[in-house]
RNA sequence: CGCGGGGUGGAGCAGUCGGUAGCUCGUCGGGCUCAUAACCCGAAGGUCAUAGGUUCAAGUCCUAUUCCCGCAACCA
């Protein structure tokens, strides 16, 4: 007990520049399953996640709103921080890089290097893209803008503070190659050997141009650039500065979880920033793969962004989970779409597990009047479910050792599914209609109420919540937390003379009638691939189904601001309230409305239109107009904002 | 030669060290009735984009070709 084996596990810390959407969760609940395996095996488990805080973004951000920055971050991560709860998100601390304690580690670190002759002070020129907060050399540009935003770069030069990654290029590069595992998948692991070996440049890690960053140690007007800032927030909390023990227990980090964007200065800046420190390297760093919705991906500036609160509103945070850790494959992109989210509930949660719950809890309550009695003598096929049983849980904690949860998952499901044929095999409604076969009846109903319990355990690291629903559900006493994987490992632990619970459904089926009904434009329909195949399917008539027109969301809508797109004559940006949310729209009207005189009406607008670019400016929907030759007038009406026009 | 990702049964996807192609949903047929129109069994359906090559053996390695998808675009 005392010399428990320790598991140190990251997240990245997001930035709060706009708020959290389901890439976020995924991420984070990647790293949330993982780490409740680990503590269900028994492992001292360090779990971090918190918020990168720093930043001219940030500090633009909060100016806009005529706010501070710290007030700005302070509402932004409180969102953050209520996220994680309702997804059941078991942190052990959340690490802000504006608080004290991380100040203290990022400039002791920078002393540290500074000291060692690593750092050095020099002139940093180069174009910059505020927005992206990137600087881009000459040929990264794309006709002269920002690569990754289109928009427009600056020519900056400030004396600045240099980390001398090159020093360090050749011993990395060692350790990749010596340790495959380093950095996974391997897709990514082989573009990290490519990149060093293009050789490394010293890293900028200071800022004149804004003051909102941790003030370099004895040189005041500049402050510490995000890498260094941000990676070494996986140090603080672990008592980096003021708790050997504790660091010596949890450093090296066994796993940062991070998005394939970043894999690159976790698995290259981090490292060496660590080598200097003479610290010792994490043991893995993993990239996931992005979700893509609707064929497209999404990021905060696209404007397809499905809010997870609005998932957890509708579906619950555990049938989220589930579907985020089964559905994709880790290291991948991953599609999320709406359908596959309920075909998922439905067949997975609701038929296969939730019905299986329920059906046994039925028989024992009308068989065995609610008592689960002991198991009589071991039938042939009892025992063949006890064996699957047992090779289910072994396969399961080999493949959640390995980080393959959605395998595993698998795993678990095809048990259930066991389960539910062996009902099918015994037939215990016959059985229980014959008092001679009392003991074989007694025996069915102990096997499928003990592969409950077995089944409780190991999705639990997945379905939190659901887990310990069970759990009382089939009358178990003490709690849930206390469980741990080596209580599942021998079939027949489960006591027998209890009472079961409560029987109530896990999952209700989600109906489709319903719920085309009530769809709410969380995210887009279907892309348009589709929708062209079906225009050119129907070209004869051109006519549309009324299925396909329902597709098509329209909300009445207020114009906010209007303002003309500079360098165009004929579009407009426009801000609209759809009653709560807001939207920013391109709109090819300048020619026939003058932009002040649109503010304040309500119109019809399309919503869930395919976000698109336009001069640079991403427009999230369209305005409905009705024109004749040279003539154009919106379509207004009186009714309230968010109405549906159908 | 702009960069990247991808083309596997109707749909969405898996396929680890190369060795008879799997999963989920859907479809069709059957069984059962304890259960959330749920559960169980069975079936149909794929020349693994194309063409070469390496190999005793390739979806899986190599080369070429082709198509699709993101970043670009005064259509929104």
């Amino acid at each position: 007990m005392t010399e428990r084996k320790s598991f140190y596990i990251t997240t990245p810390i997001y930035y709060p520049s706009a708020k959290l959407h389901i890439g976020h969760a995924y991420c984070t609940t990647i790293a949330d399953a993982a780490a409740r395996f680990k503590r269900l095996a028994g492992y001292d488990v360090f779990f971090l996640t918190g918020s990168d805080e720093h930043g001219q973004k940030i500090q633009l951000k909060a100016a806009e709103e005529k706010v501070t920055p710290i007030q700005y971050v302070d509402r932004i991560v409180a969102g953050f921080q209520q996220l994680w709860q309702r997804l059941g998100i078991s942190n052990d601390d959340f690490i802000r890089t504006t608080e004290e304690r991380h100040q203290k580690v990022v400039q002791e670190i920078f002393r540290r290097i500074y000291a060692k002759g690593d750092i050095y002070k020099g002139e940093y020129r180069g174009l910059y893209c505020t927005p992206c907060e990137s600087y881009w050399t000459e040929r990264q540009l794309k006709d002269g803008m920002c690569p990754d935003c289109g928009r427009p770069v600056q020519e900056v030069a400030e004396e600045a503070y240099f980390f001398k990654l090159s020093n360090y290029a050749d011993r990395l590069l060692a350790h990749i190659e010596a340790n495959p595992d380093f950095i996974q998948p391997v897709s990514r692991r082989n573009e990290m050997i490519n990149f060093i070996k293009q050789g490394l440049d010293d890293l900028c890690i200071s800022r004149t141009s804004f003051d909102w960053g941790i003030p370099v140690p004895g040189d005041e007007k500049h402050v510490i650039y995000v890498w260094f800032d941000a990676l070494t927030n996986y140090l603080t909390p672990i008592g980096f500065l003021d708790d050997a023990t504790k660091f010596g227990r949890y450093w090296p980090a066994d796993v940062h979880l991070v998005g394939k964007e970043i894999v690159r200065f976790h698995s290259i800046i981090w490292p060496c920033i660590l080598m200097a420190l003479d610290l010792p390297l994490p043991r893995k760093v993993y990239g996931h793969g992005w979700l893509i919705v609707g064929g497209d991906k999404m990021s905060k500036s696209k404007g397809n962004v499905v809010d997870p609160n609005l998932l957890i509103d509708e579906f619950g945070a555990d049938a989220i989970r589930y579907f985020l850790l089964r559905e994709i494959v880790l290291g991948q992109d991953g599609n999320f779409s709406r359908d596959a989210l309920i075909t998922r509930i439905n067949a997975d949660l609701a038929n296969d597990l939730g019905n299986l719950l329920h059906r046994t809890l039925n028989m024992i309550g009308k068989f065995q009047a609610g008592v689960v009695e002991a198991a009589g003598p071991a039938t042939e096929i009892s025992v063949a479910l006890r064996t699957a049983a047992r090779e289910t849980v072994a396969e399961y904690e080999r493949e959640m050792e390995a980080m393959e949860l959605s395998p595993a998952i698998k795993r678990v499901w095809a048990f259930i599914g066991r389960a539910n044929k062996y009902i099918d095999e015994t037939a215990p409604w016959a059985l229980a209609k014959d008092p001679a076969k009392k003991a074989e009846l007694a025996t069915v109903l102990y096997d499928l109420a003990e592969s409950l319990r077995i089944i409780s355990v190991m999705i639990a690291p997945f379905m939190p919540a659901t887990a310990s629903r069970i759990w009382s559900q089939l009358g178990q006493k003490g709690s849930f937390d206390d469980v741990r994987l080596n209580d599942i490992k021998d079939f027949g632990a489960l006591s027998a003379g209890q009472t079961i619970g409560r029987a109530e459904q896990l999952f209700p089926r989600i109906e489709i009638e319903e719920e085309a009904a009530t769809a709410k434009p969380v995210m887009k329909e279907k892309p348009a691939k589709e929708t062209k195949a079906e225009v050119k399917g129907s070209a004869g008539g051109g006519e549309v189904t009324f299925e396909d027109f329902s597709r098509i969301h329209l909300r009445v809508v207020k114009i906010l601001t209007a303002e003309h797109v500079p360098g165009t004559d004929r579009l407009l940006k426009l801000t609209v309230d759809l009653g709560g949310e807001q939207r920013e729209i391109v709109s090819g009207i300048a020619q026939h409305y003058e932009p002040e005189t649109l503010v304040g009406k309500t119109v019809v607008m399309v919503v869930n239109l395919k976000p698109a670019k336009i001069r640079g400016i991403v427009s999230h929907g369209m305005i409905l107009a009705a024109s004749q030759g040279d003539g154009l007038r919106l379509l207004e009406v009186d009714m309230p904002l968010g109405s549906q026009v159908k």
